[in-house]
Order: structure tokens, then C-alpha cells, then sequence
DNA sequence: CAGGATTCTCTAACT
DNA sequence: GAGAATCCTG
């Protein structure tokens, strides 16, 4: 039963042996990361510690997935004792028992995004702040910015550093908002992603009798892709592991990509800081990738300044050169990727779903769609919008959301008024007005409607809303979560509505709610789950509805027909694919516009192209299109500089696709340099490309002036805010749209 | 208040 | 180019 441990190299086996204490486990991308984590969990287990005192997190629910899979696979049973899954699906767990604590019910909701945004509008809207300014994404992002670092809108909105950033992206309410939001998301039982977090540090800070259960109940914790955690995540961690010291962190910094998420690196510094006994192994060997491939990714990785030195190294095959191809247009790209995986598929009979097409963003997959549907080719998407995310979907969980929380005020707008009944607008703020004016949620308000003279025409519609969701409310202690569901998508008339549409789209949504449907009896008749993060008995609608709420998208696979893999490189992270196309690289587009200006977000651009390299197993192929439409129309692009940095002896020139549509004259076959800032062939020429164009100071810039740009033009600064560490200017030009300049770098000439 | 027409906005990544 | 938000009319 020891053998597992012959199939180990040193340090493998160094990190799996390893006893009490810290232990950092510094990983390179194929270096057996999962594989060490999984049989060092098995080793502590066959060295007696009781599963049900081990802690492990990652940071995805594919992760999760896969490794309880893969530990059920040496241990048996044991595995499904263990407590393991996302930082946000393990915490909201605990959080159903301990969220009373700070005034939450054990059935509290989890609001998505996009019910987080929500929120924040109807807030702007409520206290007559100017909607222009405040978009709910922008403020949304904030807020959960400052919530991953553990600042409260008390803190927020005494810091002068945050004040004066607000200020000058001409949004000083944000404190203010993110302090109606929070109490806003408290009294309708809610929480959102980030909450998951704040509120169970909150919890372990407060409660030492809490901090006491939770650090004596995980003996042990692994934390896999430390180096995407962020502050609220290390500092719950750190709490918990501060008794016993026993935590394994793996990580590797050149595979940080979630910094925008606000994972910082500094944790792995920290940890070092806060685990003096720390003991460190490195990963360096890699068994994933030919030796083309890994020289690449080297020395790719060397271009960034910020990095903890290191050379990953194989002895697999030299292997094949990485291939790179030009394309005309983006559409081009799609044909050239479909080709070859067809022509790969035929001549060496490699099965679709060794292939991977990996992108910056999901809006690039759908030239490949076409492409690969052309063909006949099989493909599977990854991410994008996720099933639970669509309208119909969302719509029949409200209901489900809205019977469990009455409280849920999201669930309850979107379907107060669906399928229609004669509740408005007009109706539901009047709703709104008087739940604020009595310090009541808007579900009490509708289920007393007939103590209120005051709420015009509808009233009697919606005390019949409130009758009906009573009437269903009596359902949930007799019936399970399926029929529940069934019995409200009919007698709302849900079923019957969307079926009655039969056009492409209408179809498609009444077979969502089916799909929807059978997920529910599918749920309701499991009587236990062994993969995935849920390991409870619960089949209620509660336990469904929190089951589905941390669910990306991935789920609900049907077809197991061999299929080509399309997902972002963020998505792709964990994974390996023998045969990998990275395409869309052009300047603009990866690294992305909005990460060229400062040289941290372009080495985590740089990263994320390490990352999608590292994935190859066995052949790599690199691709670019000269134009491409964005925004609905054509623009003209660069390759990307990282093309250039992949060293020229690896590459292979596939093809040079239709000739470019500008003049050039496609020099030289075997190589495509970046052109140089001189060389720009821009379609528009600029306005002001005289040399003597001398930019003005921008320190004191501020919105509403007007400036001209070199090559975009006349525009208005729309407003001033924090980029980094600097100072980015958001203009609106007249000939090219919406810009964000950081002003260190941007030339510019103050106008007025 | 509902439904259709039109306009706007977004596109960076994920729990 | 899609999907949502807003406007307009009945």
C-alpha cells in the first residue's frame, strides 16, 4: 500500500512525507502538483489522521472535483469524509451554521454578480445619484475590492487615500453605497461571493469560541494555487491553521493570474513571514510537456522583472517545433484552427477531445464555433454563460429563492411581475417605498398588502402574488424540491408560456426549463453525492438552491462524444491538453489594451500566456489575425509582442494566410516582429502626427476638459481615477470611442 | 401597464 | 453583434 511512494521523485515524495508543520510546495506547471497534493492527503490518511479533520481548499470546483475523485481512488471511502471544495463553497457551508451569529439565517441567500449589480443600481437609483457615473459595475467592483483586502465601509469611507480616489473618478458616494449595499444584501438574507469570505472572517475574529471549533476541527489544511488567494482568503487561513501550524500551500507565482481578483503574491511572502519553521520544496521537473515547449515557456517567463528564479526541466522528447499562423481576419483564424485539427485528427488519429483552443476573452469563441460546426467537428465550450445564469433559468429559481428567503428582494423583483400580472414599475417602487418607510423588506409589504389602502390600482394583484407565494411556501415541508418546482412552473403558467413560443430561441428556453427541471429530480433522488463539494444527505430546496449557487457552468454534461476542447486560458488553468492552439494574439487583445500601460498587469498578461503554454503536452500552435471585428467593427491588429518572445528556433511557420490587407509587403516568412512604433500602419492616420506635437503636463487634469490625443484625436475627459498606482484618465474621443489612459504614460495637449 | 421599436452598452479573466 | 435598457404608442 506504500507503493504509491515509489512512483514519486524526491522532492514529490518530500512534500508527500512531510510531517507536522508549514509546508510550501513551489510547483511548476506539470510538475505533479495534484498528484503530490492527492497523495499527501492519502498519506495522512493511511498515517491515521481522521479525514474528517483535514481541510482542503482550491480554487475552482473542477479542481475540487478532480481531486476528490482522485483521492476516492487510493483511499475508498474515507475521501468522502474529507472536507474539501472552493474557499467560497466550503466557507458558505459553515456559514449556514454560523451565520446566525452575525444576524443571518441558515437559509440566506447567494447572490451572483449580476444580482450584486442589480442591487447597486436600484441603490443609485433610490438616493437620485447621477447613473452615468455610477455604473453598477464599476461601483461593484470597488466594493468587492475592498472587501477581498477586509476593508468595511466604516474603514472605506474614512480612508483619505479611498476618499480622494473616489473623488476623483467623480464618484465620491462609493462609501456611501457600499454601506447601503451591505446593509441592503444583510436585511434580505443575502450574501455575495465575497461575503462567503468577509463574514466568516468576521465570525472567526468576533467569536473565539468559533475560532476554537473551527481551528480544532481541521487538524490539517491544504490550500492549493496559493498564489491566487487573496487577503480575505489568507487571512481566514491563517487563523485557522494558527494552533496547530499544519498547512501545505501550493503555489507558483509565475502562474499567478487572478490578480485582478485581488489575489496578491505577497500572501506566499507573508506566509513565510507569519510560519517562521516554514519548510519549502520545490517542483521543477515536468512531466507534461516536450522539451520545445517547456524551453519556450522559460523563456517566455524570463521576460518578466518580478519573479522568484526558477527553470522548470524535462526529459521528455525534444518534440515538435510550435507551429504559428497568420490570419487574414479573424474568421480566417477560425478556418485555419478548423482545418488543422482536422487534418491533425485524420493524419495521426488523435481523438477531438485532445485538442484545446484556448482565448483571452469568451467573445473570441465564436469563429471557432462556426468553424468547427462547419466541419462537423465536435466541441464543447467551457465557461461563458453559465446554464443557471439564463434569463429563464434565473427566473424559475427565483421563485424557488423567493420561497426558502422570503426576504431575497432580487428574487423577489424578477418574479413579482413574471409571467405577468399587472404589477409595473410604478407599482413595485411604490412596494420599495413603503418597505423603506417602515423599515420592513418589500416581501413583508406584499404579504400584509391587505393592511395597506395605499398601494393604488394593483393592491388586490399583489396580495393575490403574496396568496401564491404563501400557498406555495406550505409546500416545502411536505414535498420535495422537484415537485415543488414542477408545481410552480405550471400553475404559473411558466411551462405552458414559453412552450407556446416556437421560435428558435423560444424552444431553446423551454427546454432549459425542462433541463432545469429534470437537474432538480436528478438532485431530489441522489441520496448521496460523492464528487463535487456536497457530501450532505440534505436533498431539500434549500440545500439545492446553495448547491447550485457556486456552479460556473461546466456541470450538466450530457454528450460523452470526443469532442474539441474551446475555453479562456483562465478557465484552462489546472488543465493539460496533448494538442493546444492559443489564438487571438495580437497586440490589444493579449496582452489586453487595458494591461499595456503598466508593467504589473502586462507580467500578468505574460503569465497568462506561460499558463496557456504550459497546458501543450505534445504540440503547440500559435495564432494571429490581422483584423478582426470588435464592437461590431473592423479593427486592425498587431501580433502580439509575446509572439516574439517565443524563441525563433522553436517556431514553425505554417502558412502566411492571405496576404495582409494593408500594404506590407510579408517580408520575411519566418518571422513576424512586432512593428516598431514608427512602422504603425494605422487605417486612420493621425490627426496630429506632426513631431512638434508637445504634450502638456496631465497632473492636474480633470474631467470635463478637453484634450487632443496623437492618434485618437479630440476627446473629453469623462473622468479621473486609480490605475494601479497611477493616475488613468477615462476620454471619450470623438473618432475612436472610449479610452482609459493612464497619464504618466499617455501625451496629451490640454484643450480647455 | 404591456408590447414593440429603438438605442445603448459592453467585452478581461471567475467564485 | 448581442442583450439589456429605454422610449414610444396603444
Amino acid at each position: 500500500m506504500e507503493s504509491y511512494l515509489n512512483a514519486l521523485n524526491d522532492p514529490q515524495r518530500e512534500a508527500v512525507t512531510h510531517q507536522e508543520g508549514p509546508l510550501l510546495i513551489v510547483a511548476g506547471p506539470g510538475s505533479g502538483k495534484t498528484r503530490v497534493l492527492t497523495y499527501r492527503i492519502a498519506h495522512l490518511i493511511q498515517q491515521g489522521v481522521d479525514p474528517f479533520s483535514i481541510l482542503s481548499l482550491t480554487f475552482t470546483n473542477k479542481a475540487a472535483g478532480e481531486m476528490r475523485s482522485r483521492i476516492a481512488q487510493i483511499c475508498g471511502d474515507e475521501a468522502r469524509n474529507l472536507y474539501m471544495g472552493t474557499f467560497h463553497s466550503v466557507f458558505a457551508r459553515i456559514l449556514r451554521v454560523e451565520g446566525q451569529r452575525i444576524g443571518y439565517p441558515s437559509n440566506f441567500t447567494i447572490y451572483d454578480t449580476a444580482d450584486s449589480r442589480s442591487v447597486i443600481k436600484g441603490l443609485v437609483k433610490q438616493y437620485g445619484l447621477d447613473e452615468k457615473k455610477y455604473k453598477p459595475n464599476q461601483v461593484f467592483s470597488r466594493i468587492s475590492q475592498a472587501k477581498n483586502s477586509l476593508l468595511t465601509y466604516d474603514i472605506y469611507q474614512e480612508d483619505p487615500e479611498i476618499q480622494s480616489e473616489d473623488l476623483s473618478s467623480g464618484r465620491p458616494k462609493t462609501g456611501f453605497l457600499f454601506e447601503q449595499y451591505v446593509k441592503k444584501c444583510h436585511q434580505s438574507g443575502a450574501m455575495d461571493f465575497d461575503d462567503l469570505l468577509v463574514n466568516f472572517y468576521k465570525i472567526l475574529k468576533a467569536f473565539p469560541d468559533a475560532l476554537y471549533r473551527y481551528q480544532h476541527r481541521f487538524q490539517h489544511l491544504l490550500i492549493d494555487e496559493f498564489q491566487d488567494t487573496n487577503v480575505a482568503q489568507y487571512a481566514i487561513v491563517k487563523k485557522l491553521a494558527a494552533v496547530h501550524h499544519n498547512i501545505t500551500v501550493v503555489g507558483d507565482d509565475a502562474q499567478s493570474i487572478y490578480s485582478f481578483r485581488g489575489a496578491t503574491i505577497d500572501n506566499i511572502l507573508n506566509f513565510e513571514r507569519d510560519f517562521p519553521e516554514l519548510q519549502t520544496v520545490k517542483l521543477e521537473q515536468n512531466y507534461r510537456s516536450t522539451k520545445v515547449i517547456v524551453k519556450a515557456a522559460n523563456a517566455i517567463i524570463k521576460e518578466n522583472r518580478n519573479q522568484i528564479p526558477k527553470e522548470i526541466w524535462t526529459s521528455n522528447a525534444e518534440g515538435n517545433p510550435i507551429e504559428i499562423f497568420r490570419a487574414a481576419s479573424d474568421n480566417e483564424e477560425g478556418k485555419i484552427v478548423a482545418d488543422r485539427i482536422v487534418e491533425l485528427s485524420l493524419q495521426q488519429q488523435i481523438q477531438k477531445d485532445k485538442f484545446a483552443i484556448l482565448y483571452r476573452t469568451n467573445a473570441q469563441s465564436r469563429s471557432f464555433e462556426e468553424s468547427l460546426r462547419r466541419r462537423n467537428v465536435p466541441y464543447r465550450i467551457y465557461g461563458g454563460l453559465s446554464f443557471y445564469q439564463r434569463k429563464e433559468v434565473k427566473d424559475l429559481l427565483a421563485y424557488l429563492r423567493l420561497l426558502v428567503n422570503p426576504n431575497d428582494e432580487e428574487a423577489l423583483r424578477r418574479v413579482i411581475n413574471y409571467p405577468k400580472r399587472g404589477i409595473g414599475l410604478t407599482t413595485i417602487e411604490r412596494i420599495n417605498l413603503k418597505a423603506n418607510a417602515l423599515d420592513k423588506t418589500m416581501w413583508d409589504v406584499v404579504a400584509r398588502a391587505d393592511e395597506f389602502e395605499d398601494l393604488g390600482r394593483s393592491r388586490a394583484s399583489i396580495q393575490a402574488f403574496g396568496i401564491l407565494i404563501k400557498s406555495f411556501r406550505t409546500m416545502l415541508d411536505k414535498k420535495n424540491a422537484y415537485d415543488i418546482a414542477f408545481h410552480i412552473a405550471k400553475t404559473t403558467k411558466i411551462l405552458a408560456e414559453l412552450n407556446a413560443d416556437k421560435s428558435i430561441e423560444g424552444i431553446s428556453r423551454y427546454e432549459n426549463i425542462l433541463e432545469l427541471l429534470n437537474g432538480i429530480k436528478e438532485f431530489v433522488e441522489e441520496d448521496t453525492v460523492s464528487d463535487g463539494e456536497d457530501f450532505s444527505n440534505d436533498r431539500s430546496l434549500g440545500a439545492y438552491l446553495q448547491n447550485i449557487a457556486l456552479l460556473t457552468g461546466d456541470e450538466n454534461e450530457k454528450s460523452d462524444e470526443p469532442a474539441v476542447n474551446l475555453m479562456t486560458i483562465h478557465s484552462a488553468k489546472g488543465l493539460e491538453f496533448p494538442v493546444v492552439f492559443i489564438v487571438g494574439l495580437e497586440e490589444g487583445l493579449f496582452p489586453n489594451q487595458m494591461s499595456i500601460y503598466d508593467r504589473e498587469d502586462l507580467e500578468e498578461e505574460r503569465r497568462l500566456f506561460y499558463v496557456a503554454v504550459t497546458r501543450a503536452e505534445k504540440l503547440l500552435s500559435l495564432s494571429f489575425a490581422n483584423t478582426r471585428y470588435r464592437f461590431g467593427n473592423l479593427q486592425f491588429c498587431d501580433p502580439s509582442r509575446f509572439v516574439n518572445e517565443v524563441p525563433r528556433d522553436l517556431l514553425a511557420v505554417r502558412n502566411q494566410g492571405s496576404p495582409p490587407p494593408s500594404s506590407q509587403p510579408n517580408p520575411d516568412k519566418s518571422t513576424y516582429r512586432v512593428p516598431r512604433k514608427t512602422t504603425t500602419r494605422r487605417k486612420a492616420p493621425a490627426q496630429h502626427s506632426d513631431p512638434s506635437f508637445v504634450p502638456d503636463d496631465t497632473s492636474t487634469l480633470q474631467q470635463g476638459q478637453r484634450v487632443i490625443h496623437q492618434r485618437f484625436g479630440e476627446g473629453d475627459v469623462l473622468s479621473i481615477e486609480a490605475h494601479g498606482r497611477h493616475r488613468a484618465a477615462r476620454v471619450h474621443f470623438a473618432r475612436v470611442g472610449e479610452k482609459k489612459l493612464i497619464l504618466k504614460f499617455a501625451k496629451l495637449k490640454i484643450l480647455e
